[in-house]
DNA sequence: GTAGCCTTGAGG
DNA sequence: CCTCAAGGCTAC
């Protein structure tokens, strides 16, 4: 369980849990997606499937549970590697927010892959000593502006998550829930942003804390 | 709606 | 007092 672990861990009731990341050690272990391929150079060939509970139905007592299911069957190491990422009560998806689909899967092809983060090659993690080299956004490739909602991401990300968190907002993707993000793109389609913003591990939490 | 900049405030 | 991140503000 690499993700599923720290899926919802961190009291952060507080403010800055782990901020030691400077030089040493994990900043948070917000090492979620089973991108350890530990040797495999494997790209990144997966298929994630976001299972939605309720759709959206009003007659639900206000969605008590929303569960991100991310699986990596395509992974060498670790086959068939399934992080669940569960969301008790205030879902955002709930009452007001009727999930765009109930259930999605898209394939992200061999050619398809991050900008220039660490991503297949490694972590999210900053990087060696000096600070971070690694200062492209894991969503759009902007550059980071530092640690927002769990992970280092760009100032437009940042942005565009606690948006769409606090107003609630529902996105809806044209096409395929499969868009690249990027930097010129990413404007292109918030939902696919928002899905990728997810994926790669921001804290909901964090926002409706 | 987007994104840069500023303010706030806790923790060290 | 300094640092960092959450969140507010606002020009575009
Ligand atoms: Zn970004
Ligand atoms: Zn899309």
């Amino acid at each position: 369980m690499t993700a599923g672990s720290n899926a919802g861990n961190q009291g952060n009731a507080g403010h800055h849990p782990p901020t030691s990341i400077s030089g040493s050690g994990s900043p948070s272990g917000q090492q979620r997606l089973g991108l350890s391929t530990g040797g495999s150079p494997s790209p990144v060939s997966m298929a994630l499937s976001l299972g939605f509970g309720p759709p959206g139905h009003p007659g639900q007592t206000g969605a008590s549970q929303q569960s991100y299911n991310v699986s990596f069957p395509g992974f060498g190491s670790d086959a068939g590697a399934t992080s669940t990422l569960q969301l008790n009560n205030n879902s955002i998806f709930g009452p007001g927010l009727g999930s765009p689909v109930d259930s999605c899967l898209f394939s992200l092809g061999t050619t398809t892959e991050y900008p220039s983060v660490a991503g297949v090659g490694g972590q999210e993690l900053p990087d060696t000593k000096e600070g971070f080299i690694e200062e492209a956004c894991p969503v759009c490739g902007d550059k980071v502006s530092g640690y927002h909602y769990g992970l280092l991401t760009c100032e437009s990300c940042k942005g565009f998550f606690k948006r769409t968190v606090q107003n609630k907002k529902v996105y809806t993707c044209v096409a395929d829930r499969n868009c690249q993000i990027d930097k010129t793109q990413r404007k292109r389609c918030p939902y696919c942003r928002f899905q990728k913003c997810l994926e790669v591990g921001m804290k909901l939490e964090v926002v409706m804390a």
